[in-house]
DNA sequence: AATTCCATAATTTTCGAAAATTCTGGTTGT
DNA sequence: ACAACCAGAATTTTCGAAAATTATGGAATT
């Protein structure tokens, strides 16, 4: 692996997991320090991440973490239910035995993690499995198009869902794996209307527990 | 503006008129020879258009020109038809006056440089306005994402409708400035449905031209 | 006190060369 | 004949420094 693909996707993540602060500037000279390795690389990597709105750039005044808002996260939600149910839709419609099998296999993955996440709180596998998971529900739509804006919403999405994951305690009185199950039962089932009722309620939880998050964060910063 | 950004104006435009061939090297002595400068604004360039998908890398194998298949037109035509209609009927339910103002200012732009287009057959000039055009009409539907996937949507149709069009002498028996101007009456009379169905009917004029020119293609290259 | 100006510092941007890797064509060995 | 191997060439990737630009803080001016 390059030393590009590693600013990459060390400089993705940091930005999606909320180790810098939005809006705040990415200066060389610390990046280097951070990721050791000069600025040809990660010159590379922050254009790319820019082309994927994480992060902003100014002529000659260097690069930005993209800022944070309420108004994205409404945005990006609202985009994330027409794209997504859209292609769960089609999924169901078209998905042969493989893109069954890897619903199967993708949720029996995220389950063990989730299992043992009480044990040992790796954020990051779990993360990844979740990923992986919904990825595999819509892959069988046949269309690049509409899993590259699912790839695109997704991060968007995570940026403001892991803060709030990390900052609350508990899973606050729901049962994620229970969601997750009747979610890939339905589809399975190929129950068009079932599952995508399940898919928005899935993300409209979720959006529940941000928006409580991002208003509490507004009054403290305020 | 700086050369990386020059150099992405340039690859960009290059490769969307189909200056190089679909699944070439972009070998970066070449580039640097083309565009007059050296390797890192290039690189830099490349990386923003590998996140766009108009160009493809492989590690240590450098970067190649994005391929380009009917499948992909079929899958970012019906995208576009997605996306777009329901980006026209939010912009409809939404848009104020500034909206409405551009849409006018913008066809009659576009207007202007059709009727000159015999004269002086500027592609590049009449391409922009356009896409002014088009941008304008979905611009009130107040999502920052929808907008970003439509620009991501016309520039993958755009390379697939320039070099059709400038391979055929005539405009196909097709007044495409009327549909232009029914389009935009029907948007700024706010009739949702009209407006809709000129928009699709418009897409699938344009999408039925390409489709000749491709099958002629394959065709000829098989 | 507020503003403009300037020198200095900090930072981004670009280059040219070095390092690392892949590609190519011919040679050797079977 | 054919595959494996190797040296040399071509190419990508990375670095370190130079060039260009912006930011900063204090002195001079109104």
């Amino acid at each position: 692996m390059t030393l590009a693909q590693k600013a990459y996707n060390g400089l993705r993540q940091d930005i999606v997991r909320g180790a810098f602060d939005s809006g705040s500037p990415l200066r060389l000279a610390e990046l280097g320090e951070r990721y050791g390795m000069g600025f040809s690389p990660l010159r590379e990597a922050l254009n790319r991440l820019q082309a994927e709105r994480l992060v902003t750039s100014e002529s000659l005044r260097g690069f930005r973490v993209a800022p944070l808002s309420l108004a994205e996260f409404e945005d990006a939600l609202a985009m994330r239910l027409m794209i997504e149910t859209e292609a769960l839709r089609a999924a169901i419609r078209l998905g042969g035995d493989d893109w069954a099998a890897s619903i199967v296999s993708t949720l029996y993955a995220l389950k063990l993690q989730a299992d043992r996440q009480a044990a040992t709180p790796d954020i990051s596998e779990l993360e990844q499995r979740h990923h992986a998971f919904h990825r595999a529900l819509l892959a069988g739509c046949g269309s690049p198009w509409m899993l590259e804006f699912f790839e695109r919403l997704y991060t968007a999405n995570e940026r403001y869902r892991i803060p709030a994951l990390l900052a609350s305690d508990g899973r606050g009185g729901r049962d994620i794996q229970a969601e997750h199950s009747a979610l890939a039962e339905a589809v399975l089932a190929r129950d068009t209307e079932k599952a995508l009722a399940l898919l928005v309620a899935h993300y409209q939880r979720t959006a529940e527990v941000i928006r409580g998050k991002m208003a509490a964060k507004e009054k403290h910063g305020a």
